[in-house]
DNA sequence: GAAAAACACATCATTTCTGAAATTAATATC
DNA sequence: GATATTAATTTCAGAAATGATGTGTTTTTC
């Protein structure tokens, strides 16, 4: 997806950029689809600034100018993302030399954005979207996997109906059909998208159920099918990405819900405690 | 705490700050203590910004001066931050207002102090058992487990036979049963110990196994049968714990170990790679 | 209490940002 | 194909931001 092409480009650099470039790229990441489908007047209009801050904008991203970076979002677009991968080489992106130091800093530096990334009426819609769920379905593929078991391990400390998708060798669908309109999405979209993660939005919409999705910030998976999408810094020095932010956010994310939910929380917390007790788990 | 305030004022803000001023924020958020310990010259100067810069900053957000900021905080360190935390009653902690910008403070004070805590022969240690396993397995109960998938996502991208205990149903036993001496343990073992954790371990050691455990500072689990172990700080701000830290570890870990193990690793990605290509994942 | 350091405040020169308006290119319409 | 229309780009001047410098005040430190 050629979108996917210009969010990179603007994360490269996001961080100096200047106020005016800076409401543009939140535009751009927000609508991802913006730059295809509309006109530089109309996005300029959009993210409220001037048209000459829309086309300096993208001579500053190292395009020739603005109709050309249409032009060329609009036929990555029309080929679709026929194997063009935007990491042509996905292997060792860079070969760092893996001090510790280096990457405490990079995951600093990676908690550091994401927070300040996250805008506190989304989260806090995230958090009231969660807390008045029937159920919670926690979903996510392939990388997200962890992220899916672990939001669960959090949330069932404190609603009793967290459920999970995928799960063992259950079909999908199947699984998915008991949602309703009183459930929400808890969606975990980092990395690679997948189309199973579109599919399941779509009905979560079709059902008339809220989405949450924590995704990284390229990706646009379910930016657009989520009601709230909280975005997530995920660099990696070297092989890996790391999912500190995203666990990090995660943790802060279940703990609001608890205590948004209150004293129901805190009776499951002890009750759950009990048990352990009377099991003889130290 | 009162650098939290400076924090979180910093983040109400933060969408409309000039790029300078940026920087500077960042600078606090990433040095939470910088405030206190330093004056306004040698943070101007740390965060790369000229002294106006600085005072202008104070002012902008709010306070009279950089002057009263200083004081203010100062003050708030001394009389604040005396009672030290018990994490005795496992339930409502703290009714934390559950501030982002302390739950960000937070987290980054773990991943701090946890790499600091971590020897750097310690950790090269775990890399090198791990990587010449001839089998890794990673075990984890409980609260655990979420990391348990989370290490085993990594590692198979760069060793083929990477098993998790528990897995399934299946009896732990029969499937641990495999093990042998050339193989590694990654035993993740934060929070609540369990005594089939300590069996596990005692049936590595006693068959030859090198095993590598991530632990909180409170466990003491596998703390004495485990040949490296890895200490990570843990503290939530209320109910849950947060795993960023371990998470952060394990995310280097495995790092650390794919550049060892250096071109089969590298080959191995990229083979996975196509594979997700040859199925289409976009 | 004197010296030194840190700071507040004011001023000014530069640089950078920004939007409005003018210009040019592209596209549609007849 | 000429013209009307719209979109994109460039120009330009005002605004904002930034850093440098200088002076007087407060705070430390000895």
């Amino acid at each position: 997806m050629s979108s996917a092409r210009l969010s990179e480009r603007i994360l490269e650099v996001f961080d100096d950029l200047t106020r005016a470039e800076r409401r543009l790229a939140d535009h751009f990441l927000a609508n991802p689809d913006s730059l295809v489908l509309h006109t530089a007047e109309e996005i300029s209009c959009e993210a409220e600034v001037s048209k000459a801050t829309t086309a300096r904008f993208f001579k500053r991203m190292g395009f020739p100018s603005f109709k050309t970076a249409q032009r060329m979002a609009r036929r990555g677009v029309e080929e679709g993302d026929g194997g063009k991968r935007v990491f042509s080489d996905p292997v060792p992106r860079r070969t760092g030399r893996g001090e510790l130091a280096d990457h405490l800093a990079s995951d600093m530096q990676n908690l550091i954005r994401t927070i300040e990334a996250i805008r506190s009426d989304e989260m806090s819609s995230a958090v009231m979207k969660l807390a008045r769920a029937d159920k919670i379905w926690v979903i996510g593929f392939g990388d997200n996997y962890p992220l899916v078991h672990f939001a669960r391990a959090q949330l069932i400390k404190v609603k009793p109906d967290i459920r999970i998708i995928p799960l063992g060798g259950f079909s999908v669908p199947e699984e998915f059909a008991s949602i309703t309109s009183a459930d929400t999405v808890l969606a975990l979209a980092i990395g690679r998208r997948t189309r199973m993660m579109r599919s399941i939005l779509q009905s979560a919409r079709l059902a008339g159920a809220d989405a949450v999705s924590i995704t990284d910030q390229v990706s646009g998976a379910g930016l657009d099918l989520a009601d709230v999408a909280l975005r997530c810094r995920t660099n990696g020095l070297s092989y890996f990405d790391s999912l500190a932010a995203p666990v990090s956010v995660i943790t802060y994310l279940c703990m609001a819900v608890a205590e948004r939910i209150g004293q129901a929380a805190a009776e499951r917390l002890r009750y759950i405690d009990n048990i352990h007790s009377e099991w003889g788990d130290p």
